[in-house]
DNA sequence: TATGAATGAGCATTCATTCAT
DNA sequence: GATGAATGAATGCTCATTCAT
């Protein structure tokens, strides 16, 4: 496969990368089939089989496509902040967004977790999104602006935050992206505790 | 449905229930056939619709009866605590432990969420799950030892975290689920500032 | 596969190897589809499923049948027969006789040769009749009977002109099996030579 | 079509001839598709369509060249033998010869046969053959020189023993054409039968 | 209760052929 | 002459479900 393709082929492939991910996130991977997908086009069956080997290598290709964006959108976030937290506030800012404009990649990227074939897949990209926090929050410990806990505990309930009230919130109770980023930036900063019952843990700990 | 079964018929339904959910959480719940239900049991194909419906009944009954049990095993941990904090911490280690003995359902849960189909079970079963945590955070609130914030916000962001961690290190990496069970509650209750920083930004707000 | 079948699935898996053998042999292996052939038989598409694992597979089945069958006959024909060059000729006879009351079988097995998939298969049953004819030709030889030449060499000619007479004189032209057993034998025993010439050559050659 | 073709035109439909006959003789007519053919020459499909009407018609086109080919070749190698039984000799040895150099042509001639579409044209060409052999047979018998049976029969079986030994021995067993054609020879002409017992027929037969 | 057999709509995929450029 | 793109009927196969016994 790989193949060369003209503009145009460009263009249609990309037509069927949009509309299947539509379906697949709207009905589910399974219960879409390839005539869903060709049909809700009006393009003949071989068109799908020209440009994709099969249902689940477009599926692949989908789910690889929504790693790397979100990757990108994250990188470009947390450029030129040079405070630690800040990064990391950034990140979470990025992430709830992204979620928000392609919902549809959410629940595929949820999907693909519970299907031998595929969570390896998300798997390498979470801990790809592991690797690209874990910096930051090593950085946040060494200014002595973070907790001295293990930082990939952290950063994966950070991750684990930021993806439950994105969905919670933006997705399911329609919240602007913007708030549930700011609600989730600072559950992770600051827990629960109210600021005075927070002074006296801290005062217990000390001793 | 729903018919009067035998002692011999409950065990041969559960044997079913339990063969399913396996097959169901390894390779999907689409990729799982009757066929590979009933074979692997080694019983005729009859069998399967003699106690149920359908496959698809069967997992909503997979669904609700996992659902079920994670709530017992919940309201028993936090039943006699005073302690509204302690309560949430409580119901933190259960859901962790839970999580950790029956990740099949766990997969399961998930994978539900994510077809049109299933998605109301799953979103009911957490609309129940919030509604159960919620009068703890407000008790919290009430006694000053949680931030006065969105009691709603701050129960999602607590079932985030608690989810996550335990897929993460005790599903994923195969930490004990007392671990995770203390991280996340450590990471609810105070995020991830240290306690100097921690103080400072108290300082700042309390400007 | 290899199900247990009941009187009646024996019934039926034979329907289908009977028509499948006619249809394959008629027009050919792959014009013949799967529904070609349910669709003659009035039935599902499933029960052709539920019998063979795949059209390939079943029609491996009727090949392995149809050596198997072929030998058992060979085998028989020759039995009790003291004399080797006797046996030779009851084997040219009996194979002649099956090759007529089996036409079908002959084709398909003629397919099968020329395609890598099914070729090894028949190259393993010819090697098979060679081994089985081999004893005869050289115990010929032994009494002898037979000239001292390559035996192998002599038992594939006696097999491609048995094979080809069949073919043409009694499938092709009609003609009764017993006349070209007949013609293929006195072939095979004397070549073409006229006597005079025969005893010429053989003169010849004891010089 | 019979396009008049530019020199270039005439090398790619050679090429398309000789790959097309490559592909279909190892993995079979119907298994090879138009696709194979022109990805493994690296040209667009159109080209495929310019030179032939269809993948039927490049087979038929295939099969004629098959059978004009080693007719001439036949035909050159007997001219000039006055001999009749020298001349049938020359014959099996131009086959087995042309067999040998042209195997992929031999299993597609095969196959033609097995499908009801081109057997017409395999039959047509086998009668041409034993057509072509038939007076060097009966020239032989009226010469005193072959037995004075149908001789029809007789070229039949001498064509079957030279296909049957030039496939089994030399495109099987690897042994150069010259054995197999003298193999071929000596059974036609003198059978299987040791000189004493042929003798001892020869003189039973004199009664 | 249980089984083997049967159903048939539906699925992913193939492929000879055509077409616009 | 040649290409990439498109067509869509057809293919082998699956599978939830039903049925006769």
């Amino acid at each position: 496969m790989t193949r060369r393709l003209t503009a145009r082929g460009q263009r249609r492939r990309q037509e069927l990368v949009e509309f299947a991910a539509d379906q697949f996130a709207s009905k589910g991977y399974h219960p879409t089939s390839v005539a869903d997908i060709v049909d809700g086009l009006g393009v003949g069956k071989g068109v799908f089989y020209w440009y994709f080997e099969s249902k689940e290598e477009l599926f692949r290709q989908i789910l690889a496509e929504a790693q790397r964006d979100l990757r990108r959108v994250q990188r470009h976030a947390i450029a030129d902040e040079p405070d630690p937290v800040r990064r990391i506030e950034a990140g979470i800012g990025a992430s709830v967004e992204w979620l928000d404009r392609n919902r549809r990649l959410f629940v595929l990227l949820e999907f693909a977790r519970t299907e031998e074939r595929f969570a390896p897949l998300i798997r390498m990209g979470e801990e790809q999104a592991v690797a690209d926090a874990l910096p930051h929050v090593k950085a946040g410990i060494d200014a002595g602006l973070i907790r001295r806990e293990d930082p990939l505990v952290l950063t994966q309930a950070i991750l684990g935050v930021t993806g439950h009230l994105a969905r919670v919130l933006v997705l399911e109770e329609g919240r602007p992206a913007a708030e549930a980023a700011r609600a989730a930036a600072a559950f992770c900063l600051e827990g629960v505790l109210s600021p005075a019952s927070a002074r006296r843990r801290l005062a217990r700990e000390a001793d």
